[in-house]
Parts: structure tokens; sequence; C-alpha cells
RNA sequence: GCGCGGUUAGCUCAGUGGUAGAGCACUACACUGACACUGUAGGGGUCGACAGUUCAAACCUGUCACCGCGCACCA
């Protein structure tokens, strides 16, 4: 097996491991495995995208998700793509051919050659994105990348219109609708940001028609569409005004057409707000177009799709930008004498999502669509509620498992914590419940789907899907299908023009998206993929698409395969950086995942984010965590190599440990073992991927490689072999049990950890890998070809446990040595002892100490000698520390510091009083005896008695000071 | 206005009733044969405020304050 070099540099190991999956076909999904399926769908960025932190956190989840799965002998697929996202495509495009000076605007290419220039963009530039995820180790199943604007995805986009059209949940109409200035195109409600935003609110005065010399006073934000104004309205409960209601105003502007415009009744007037007057627009808001309607008012569109003022809003006005138009009247209706007052005024106002400019609410003709599915949809997530482990009852105490399991008729496990979750998935009815993590964002969605709208799906862009519906020009029929419809007449007349005109506009974006986890798998056709991999098993996103994707995909789920789409929805935190801000461009604070990739490599940053990316919280993204992360891997890296300096690496595992010959630290660490699985596996099981790390990381660093790795040294003795002739492994092994068998221990802790770190360190647990020699012996597809099969490791069974002797009273013998070895460092540290001055110990033990761990705590306390001396006549003011083994002195032969000494036994004394203290208080308190169970309290007794003879302890050694 | 989340060490965060924890940062010592991208030891917190429940509260209940987010919106 290869010699692991001296240093780790991922790089090269980097691009090795991922060319050689990628050439095995092991990301390749075979949809007539008899595995169980394990399915996930990318949440298909832009193709235009590139890879921010954003991506690197959602994917880096995903990859770790599928590729435990695979180690859990799951038949896995990931399926990539990426979104034609529209508006922010053929912004991209079109910018590009600007600054090439291939057009000045879209209309000197007109619309065929534009979207072919951006096919071309598309194949030659777009995607870049999913080349990024390779270096991140994306494990996606590249042979069925996806496009949403695919020939056979196309076809499931038209497929799913007719359908609802056909159904009548589609239907045009003029509607007021969020029109983006900018990008020229309607808007859905969702793509509109609500944002506060500092104007003025103004005072105009308009006088009453039929009672001269009487004014009314309006309050308005947006005095520039006063031309636009059909009426006034005000509250018929405003003994102010209700007699006015039927008379008229005179309309300020445009100044050529002063009209008379009438006051009406309006229930929903706020008479506290401003003057309790409202000037209605019905042109130009939402609001004032549905007072419009009940009192049957004209429309006068006085802004134009660009967002400037036209012909109706007069003169002075025509050609000006809307909020120039604004400054404007305001001149003018102080020239008048009709402005009152303008007060400075904070108010929310729409902005386009992608453009970032004010929305203008404008009557428009769209199509919309009423949402299908929507109960099914509405009822199918698991709401928070029934997530609840406990219930409380009156008398404060939990309604526990045992009861709740009672009502159930179920009997749950002895010992074990069992969550109503758990019951409850034993119930029909909780079968078809999809869970989100965390479980809030459930009601989010909840509320969103409570109150639904109508969806705008048409976009007046060129770059999408074309709404396959054609009118005929001189009947005026409609007509929606998948093909274009025939004229009637025969097919001969090819080179007439049809009289049928396709509907110029395109679907929303989202109108595709939401088909994804199904037209990726080759809906309608009953696919192999779609009977293996449908529904999903978890979908990794942001919470910030919970509305636009997440709950439509769950409706289109329904609606079209009569199922969830998935089973869990994994929603991540937002990236930000260490200041709590978000990531942006301006701001220059988004890093280059690229750049973080090639100085600290992949599974760095990998495992930089995850350690810190907790279930339902924002991550503060620091490149410290980074790392830290390259810091774990070099960690892991010279573990490694310190287990390949002795023989026979990989060889033994294991079978091959003798249950005899295992020494306190063998047993100890094996169990930590035990533990680090069970956490790991549970946290992951529960999508807490930062707990999963962190637990990994304690294991490995804190107790495998700073006690398990330096107590072996005792066992393992040195390299190289104190033998002047050659030995085999076999040789050594046989002349050196205990040696062998210790390297038994690390081989199988090594095995079990690497597999534990895959999904999180996919390229640097391949490498070791192979170069510990853990691909002999195993088949091909469970590790003996790849890590990537290798099987997950299992808790330990009781059996196994039993057999090594892996129990509590092996624990508490290792803890033992290990406090001792605290304490005794903690000697050295109060004495200023060097870190490289090796002194001697002396031990007077409380009981028998097995020489091989006298031989332990000699090595893990850096002693040159460690005496063990049950008759030890300590000089007077010897340091020492009470220990689990015994008393612990630290002889400095006449060099003590007995001020020194007092000193720190004062501190101790100090401290152990105050616990001393505490401890009593409780057991004093009245009602604690009876009250508190029997467990706490002897708890409390034992704690109270450890106390007390620490402190008469410590009293002694002070008093012998003196 | 309604709703959600948060407030624990200098920083980022664990911790769902019984002796306050981790990582980073900080201090001291040490380049000891896997590792200075390291090791060892150490300092540092009246758990946002107030009140309540309890033998016992960071944890449960209520009120408030501040921070962040979502939804709705009155011009």
């Amino acid at each position: 097996m290869p010699e692991i070099p001296k240093t780790y540099e991922p790089q090269a190991i980097e691009e090795k491991w991922y060319a050689e999956w990628l050439e095995k076909g092991f990301f390749t999904a075979n949809p007539h495995s008899t595995k169980e399926p394990y399915s996930i769908v990318i949440p298909p960025p832009n193709v235009t995208g590139v890879l921010t932190l954003g991506h690197v956190l959602n994917n880096t989840i995903q990859d770790i998700l599928a590729r435990r799965a695979r180690m859990l002998g799951r038949e896995v697929l990931w399926l990539p793509g990426t979104d034609h996202a529209g508006i922010a495509t053929q912004n991209v495009v079109e910018k590009s051919l600007r600054k090439a000076g291939t057009m000045k605007h879209r209309d000197d290419l007109g619309r065929e050659k534009l979207v072919e220039k951006i096919w071309e963009w598309k194949e030659e530039y777009g995607g870049k994105i999913l080349k990024q995820l390779r270096a991140l180790g994306a494990s996606c199943d590249w042979s069925r990348t996806r496009f949403t604007m695919d020939p056979e995805y196309s076809v499931c986009v038209q497929r799913v219109f007719v359908d609802l059209y056909k159904k009548g949940l589609i239907y045009r109409g003029k509607r007021m609708v969020n029109w983006c200035p900018v990008a020229l195109t309607a808007l859905s409600d969702e793509e509109v940001i609500m944002k506060p935003t500092n104007g003025f609110l103004t005072y105009f005065k308009v006088e009453v028609v039929e009672s001269p010399g009487t004014f009314l006073t309006i309050a308005t934000t947006r005095p520039e569409t006063i031309p636009g104004d059909t009426a006034i309205a005000v509250n018929p409960n405003d003994p102010r005004y209700a007699h006015l209601i039927g008379k008229h105003v005179r309309r300020p502007l445009p100044l050529e057409n002063q009209a008379a415009i009438p006051i009406v009744a309006e229930e929903s007037i706020d008479i506290a707000f401003g003057t309790g007057v409202l000037k209605v627009t019905p042109a130009h808001d939402k609001a004032d177009f549905e007072i419009g309607q009940r009192h049957q008012l004209e429309s006068i569109e006085v802004i134009d799709p660009r967002g400037v003022m036209d012909a109706l809003a007069g003169g002075d006005l025509e050609g000006l930008d809307r909020f120039e138009a604004r400054k404007k009247v305001v001149e003018m209706l102080g020239e008048m004498g009709s402005l009152e007052k303008e007060d400075p005024y904070q108010n929310n106002v729409g902005y386009s999502e992608r453009a970032d400019v004010v929305v203008e609410p404008r009557l428009s003709e769209q199509w919309f669509l009423k949402y299908p599915s929507v109960e099914q949809a509405r009822r199918c997530v698991e709401q928070p509620e029934i997530r609840q482990t406990e219930e409380r009852v009156p008398d404060g105490k939990p309604l526990g498992a045992h009861s709740l399991a009672g009502k159930l008729g179920l009997q749950p496990a002895p010992s074990t914590q069992v969550s109503l979750t758990d019951l409850l998935s034993n119930v029909n009815e909780k079968e078809c419940k999809m869970h989100f993590y965390p479980v809030r964002w459930a009601k989010v969605y909840d509320h969103w789907l409570g109150g639904l709208q109508d969806w705008c799906i048409s976009r007046q862009l060129w770059w999408g899907h074309r709404i396959p519906v054609w009118y005929h020009q001189e009947t005026g029929e409609v007509y929606c299908g998948l093909e274009a419809p025939g004229d009637g007449s025969d097919a001969v007349n090819k080179s007439q023009e049809s009289p049928w005109k396709q509907d110029p506009d395109v679907l929303d974006t989202w109108f595709s998206s939401w088909l994804w986890p199904f037209a990726t798998m080759g809906w309608p056709e009953k696919t192999p993929e779609l009977a293996k991999f449908y529904p999903t098993t978890d979908l990794v996103t942001g919470p910030d698409i919970i509305f636009f994707w997440v709950a439509r995909m769950i409706m289109a789920g329904y609606e079209w395969m009569g199922e969830m789409p998935f089973k869990n929805v994994y929603f991540t935190g937002i990236i930000r950086d260490k200041q709590g801000r978000k990531m942006s461009k301006s701001l220059g604070n988004s890093p280059d995942p690229l750049d973080i990739i090639a100085q600290y490599g992949a599974d760095a940053l990998r495992f930089g984010v995850m350690r810190s990316a907790p279930l339902g919280a924002d991550i503060l993204f620091d490149e410290k965590n980074v790392e830290l992360g390259r810091n774990f891997c070099t960690k892991l890296w010279n573990a490694a190599r310190f287990r390949q300096m002795y023989e026979g690496a990989g060889s033994e595992i294991e079978g091959e440990i003798n249950p005899t010959l295992l020494t306190s630290d063998d047993r100890w660490i094996l169990l930590r073992l035990d533990v680090a699985i069970r956490e790991v596996s549970t946290a992951l099981d529960e999508y807490r991927f930062s707990d999963a790390a962190n637990a990994l990381y304690r294991f490995f660093w804190s107790e495998y490689c700073d006690w398990y790795l330096e107590a072996s040294k005792a066992a393992l003795g040195r390299v190289p072999l104190p033998t002047e002739v050659p030995m085999s492994a076999a040789e050594v092994a046989a002349a050196y049990p205990l040696r062998a068998n210790t390297l038994a221990v690390i081989d199988f802790i090594l095995a079990h950890t690497l597999r534990l770190f895959h999904p999180f360190l996919p390229f640097i647990t391949e490498e070791l890998w192979e170069s510990l020699g853990f691909r002999d012996d195993l088949p091909a597809r469970q590790g003996g070809d790849t890590i990537m099969f290798a099987h997950w490791p299992k808790p330990f069974e009781e059996d196994f446990k039993q057999h090594y002797g892996l129990t509590s009273e092996a624990e508490k013998a290792a803890n033992a040595k290990y406090d001792t070895v605290l304490a005794g460092r903690n000697l050295r540290s109060t004495y200023n002892i060097p870190s490289n001055k090796r002194v001697r110990f002396v031990l007077q033990p409380t009981g028998d100490l097995l020489p091989h761990d006298a031989e332990v705590l000699k090595i893990l306390l850096n002693a040159e000698a460690l005496d063990i001396a049950a008759d030890y006549a300590a000089p007077q003011g010897t340091p020492t520390n009470l220990t689990p083994l015994g008393h612990l002195y630290l002889p400095l032969e006449g060099l003590i510091d007995l001020d020194a000494e007092r000193e720190r036994l004062s501190k101790e004394i100090a401290k152990v009083t105050d616990e001393l203290a505490k401890v009593r208080a409780k057991l004093a308190n009245p009602g604690f005896a009876e009250k508190v169970p029997a467990a706490v309290f002897d708890e409390h007794r034992q704690r109270e008695r450890n106390w007390q003879e620490k402190l008469g302890q410590l009293q002694k050694l002070l008093a012998n000071l003196s």
C-alpha cells in the first residue's frame, strides 16, 4: 500500500478521486436496483449562476445525505440540473450582447434571434456552476443532468398548462398586476418585496363643485397620479364628509382637463388616517381599482409601461419619469395655491425582486392560475403541534411516553425515550405526512396556503416557455394545446401564413420549476426512474423560496403524480459574513468558494461550514472555521501516518482483536467510539449536521488522539522494533502480542472513523481508506473499491460489548487513570515545571494498579519515573493532589515554595467549601428529602460526602505545611 | 397590526428542572520520535429584565425590553 506523504496536499488528491469516482460510475443511479431507493433533486441553480457559499452550504448538505445513504445500502439518485431563470438570464445575455455591440435594444435583434443568442450563450457559458460543484465533491448523477428548457421538459410544462386550462384553472383576464418598469413584465405577488421607504405625505385641497368655497383636503403619497384620479372616496360614517357624498370635486390636474369627479362612499376608508379623504386612481393602485369596480369609475392610465408619464397626464407631465413627475406635481400644486403641506412619511413600497425598482401597479391582460391540489398540499405537511414530544398536564409533570403509548395501545421500548413522533408514525394518518426541518416553517407554509391569491403566470419576456395558446386572427377563436392548431384547410398550402397566432408571452420561470421532482424523471411516461425514485426522499433548500418553489412543487406533486414530491424538507439558514451581514457583491464580503477550496481544500471548506451550521439558524461565515476544517484534516492525516509507522497497517481488522489482551484504554476508546457512532447517526437522522460534525471532531481529536493514541504508546513501544533481524508482521505479532492487539484496536477505530467522516470529508477519507489498506479483504462494492459504499458503522450490539468487556467498570477504570493524569499535570503547571522537564511522581495507590497502567500514567504525565509506593512518607510540604487512584506527589526535593503551595491549597479549599455549602443548602431545604426522587437525593448526599472528604484532606495538607 | 425566531464567556453558539459547556480569541510553558495546521495547563459567565410555579429554574408560566425575520397594510 502507498506510503502516506508527510504533508496533506488536498488539491491533487481531490482531483484524482473525483475523476476516479466519475470514471467508475459510482454516482450513477440504477433504477432497476433491488436496493431501497434514496433520492434527492438538486434545487436547480440559475443557468447563469456561479458557485456561492450559499450553494456550498446547500450542496454539502445534500452530498452528506447522499453519501450516507449509499453507505446505508440505498440506491442513491442525486439528480442535478439548472433552471432557465427567465428574467435573470435574459438580462445577463442582453447585457453581454449590448457590451459586445451586437445590439442596442432587443428589438434590434427580434425575438427569434435573441432567443437563439441566449441558447448559444447557454451552451457555451451556462451551467458553469455544475462544474464548480464537482470541486466541492458533489456526488450528483451527472448522466441525468436536466435543464428546465430541455425539449422533454418543455413538453411537460406545456402539457401541464393545457391540463390546467382544460380543468378551468387557468384563465386570461385584465387585472391589476405588479408591473416591473425595467423588465417590462408582469410579476407575481411573490416577486414583489415590500420595503419601508422614506417619502412625503402631500396634503392638497380640492373644491367641491356643487358648493363653491368648500374645500376638501386630500393626503396622498402619490401626487403624480392626480391626473388619473376619477373619484374621491370618504367614509359614509364620517360626519365631516357624509353630506358631501354624491357631489363632485374639481380635479386639479391635468390643467387641460380639470374634470369634475364624484365623491363616493367607501366603508374601507380609515377616518383617522390623513384627512380621511382618499383620492381614487383606478389605473394605478390595487385598492383603488377595486373601488373603481364598485362604483363603475373610469380608469385613466397616466403612466406608461416604462414608468413614464403619458399624454393623459397632461402636457406639463408628459415624458417625465414618474418620480420626477411627483416633484413637478407638488410644484404645480404650490403654484396653484392648492398645496397645504408636505409631511415626511415612511410607508411600505413594493419593489421588483430582480430589478430592485418600485413596482407599478398596472392594469393589464395576463394569464392567471387558480392553484390546484391546495387542500392536499395543506394537509400533508406535519404541523408543529404534532411534533411536540411532551404535553404538559396540570400537575406540571410531562405527559410521558407511557400514558401516550397507553392511549395509542402501544408498548414503548423500556428505558428509551419514545417521542410522540415515533408513536404517531405507527398511526395511519401519520404515514402521509411530510416533515419540515425545522418544523416551524410548516406554520409559515400553512399560513401562505391559507391566503392564496391567483398566480399571475404570464411574463412579457422572450426567454422561457411560450404559452401554448393560439388566437385565430379572424374568428377570434382561442386554442390551447400541445401543438399549433391547423387552420382547417389542407396542409399543402404551406406558404400561406397560418391565421393562428401564438400568444407572445412566456410562462413564469417557477411555472416550470414546480414540476422539477417528476419532470426530470421522464414524466408523463411511466419511467423506471419515477417508479423507483419518486417521491424523492429529501429536499434541501432555503426558506426564502418556500412559496416560490416548495409549496408549488407540493401542489404539482399531488396534482400530477397523486403523491407528495418529497418526504422531508430541510431548510438551510442564510449564509452571512462574520458580522452578520448578508453576503453581497457590493459589500465585497462574499468570498469565492473556489478560492477557498484552492487554499484549504474542499474537505476543509465542507467541514468548516457544516460545523457551524446548526439546524434552523443562519450561518455566520468565518474563514476561521475553514481553517479549523483544514487543521482537522491535517490531524486525521497525521493520525493515519502514526498508524503507518507500525507494521501491518490495514491487514488486521475487527476479528483480530483479542479480548483477553485489551487494556482499559482499549476498552475506553471502543466505548467512546460506540457513543460517537450513536451520536453521529442520530444527529444525521435528525438533520443536525453541526452536531454530527462536532461529535466526530470531539471523538477523533479530544478522545482518540489526545488520550488514546498517547496512551497506546505504552503498549506499542518504540519504532523501530528493538530487534536486529527484520520480522514480518505476523512474527512481530507473535513476539509482541500486546502491541499487535493495540494495532488491531487502532485499525478498528480508524476503519470506523473514516467511514463516519466520509460524508463530511469525502476526499481525505477515500485517500486514507486506500493508504491504510482498508480496501483489502472487502468485497468490491462494500468498501473494496471505494469507501463510498463501505457500510455505515452500526452501534455495538450487547453481545459484542460483552465479548470485549466493554462495561461501565472498564470505562470508570480508564477515567480514573485519566483524572489522575489531569491532577498530575495540574501539579506540574502549578509549580511551573517546564513542559519538557521530565520529573518524578510518586503515587500512593488506594488499590491495585497494573504495571501497564502505571506505564500509561508515566507516559501521559511525561514523567521521568512514576514510583508506586504505598508507604511513601512525603517530606513536609511536598505538592500533592488527591486523585481517584490515590495521593499523587510531586517531590521537588527542597525546591518547594511553601507559600505557593499554601496559596494553591487555600484556593482549592475555598472552592470546595463553596461547593459544599451549595449542596448542603439544598439538602437543608425543608421538603427536599420528601419531594425529591430517591436517586436525586442519594446523588446529593454522595456529592456532599465527596466534597466533605476532599475538604478534610485539603485541610490536613494545609496544616502539614506549617 | 398579526406571527415566528433570538438574547448564555470577548466572538460564534450547545445546553428542556438537579455541580454552567464547546470552538475561536486570550495568558503561560514546550518545536518530546504522527501532528507547531501541534501539545499541556490556565483565566474568563449574577445564563436580557421583572414577577410567578417548584424542594430546586439558563431550562416551565406570564409581562416587558432589545435584535432579526416573515405576512398583512391606510391612501
